[in-house]
DNA sequence: CAATATACCTGGATGC
DNA sequence: TGCATCCAGGTATATT
């Protein structure tokens, strides 16, 4: 489920049940994600501490102990974090189960394990955090999210536009379902090459980015998946899709068929008359 | 450097 | 019902 709008719908449902408790239990399915589970630092730098808040940079969250350790999460391709009662059954892929002092548990499912944890120690967090920030591209609702800054990213790149806003080094936190919509609502060709948007065209990537990332924020993200469990509602905004997974269906503006290619070895969707080749 | 391929995994949908 | 195949919201690395 996870692009921007969904991880920051996670970060907003734990958020309040997080903040001010303490992590009294840690349990590990013992699978590795996509990266080891940090078994030993989690018991260290996370175990015992207070969760003072929970921020997000790109698709990962940052789960900020009082002590200045973090717990980094990202949710890979089908990660979910739940909020559960402590006597609520288990699940299978239930990877990171963290048991708050209240009874409650966090429990973060990953069926596929493309999901990362990570633990910054409070000793050199601040730079660990500053050279994973480093790496990360612009925030697609920070203020630097401009047409201007665009311009220059995608300055003689010859590569598709849809590749450049789907690059978290470049772009964070847009992924497939969200470049295509984004796209579309720009009427602009996915294939397009990157350096050959006009200001005027990124000023309208930057606007809809801006206006699809809150309207999907606003709505639950894009899941079926009753992801927060105690508080989380399913998303609802899969039914603002305007090409994604629309194949051969009319076009929401012109009636003509959405075209399915295919683009990096990712699903790509446009309107052959709303978003004319390049 | 740019674009594609592959690898990491499971599970649901589809087709025979 | 069983089995093979393809596809899926991500990212890092290898390879042309």
């Amino acid at each position: 489920m996870p692009e921007l709008p969904e991880v920051e719908v996670t970060r907003r449902g734990l958020l309040d049940h997080l903040s001010g408790r303490t992590v009294a239990a840690i349990a590990l399915s013992g699978h590795r994600l996509r990266i080891p589970m940090p078994c030993r630092q989690l018991r260290e730098h996370i175990l015992d501490q207070r969760i003072v808040t929970i921020d997000r940079r790109a698709k990962y969250l940052l789960v900020r102990m009082a002590g200045g350790s973090v717990l980094v999460i990202h949710l890979g391709m089908t990660g979910k974090l739940g909020l559960l009662d402590g006597d609520a059954p288990r699940h299978r892929h239930d990877h990171l189960i963290l048991t708050l002092d209240n009874g409650k548990e966090v429990r973060f499912n990953d069926s596929r394990r493309f999901g990362a944890v990570m633990v910054w120690p409070a000793e050199g967090a601040e730079n660990a955090e500053c050279t994973f920030s480093a790496r990360e591209g612009l925030e697609p609702l920070g203020e630097e999210f401009t047409a201007g800054q665009l311009l220059r990213l995608a300055e003689r790149k010859t590569a598709p536009v849809k590749s450049l806003l789907m690059n978290g080094r470049l772009v964070a936190g847009i992924g497939n379902i969200y470049a295509n919509e984004i796209l579309f609502a720009s009427r602009i060709h996915p294939l397009t090459p990157a350096g050959r948007l006009t200001v005027d065209d990124w000023q309208r990537v930057a606007a809809e980015s801006r206006r699809i990332l809150h309207l999907a924020i606003a709505t639950g993200g894009s899941t079926i998946a009753d992801f927060l469990g105690a508080t989380g509602h399913p998303g609802y905004f899969q039914l603002h899709f305007q090409v994604y997974g629309r194949k051969d269906l009319p076009c929401l503006l012109c009636g003509q068929p959405i075209v399915k290619t295919s683009l990096a070895g990712r699903a790509t969707y446009f309107c052959p008359a709303c978003q004319p080749a390049p």
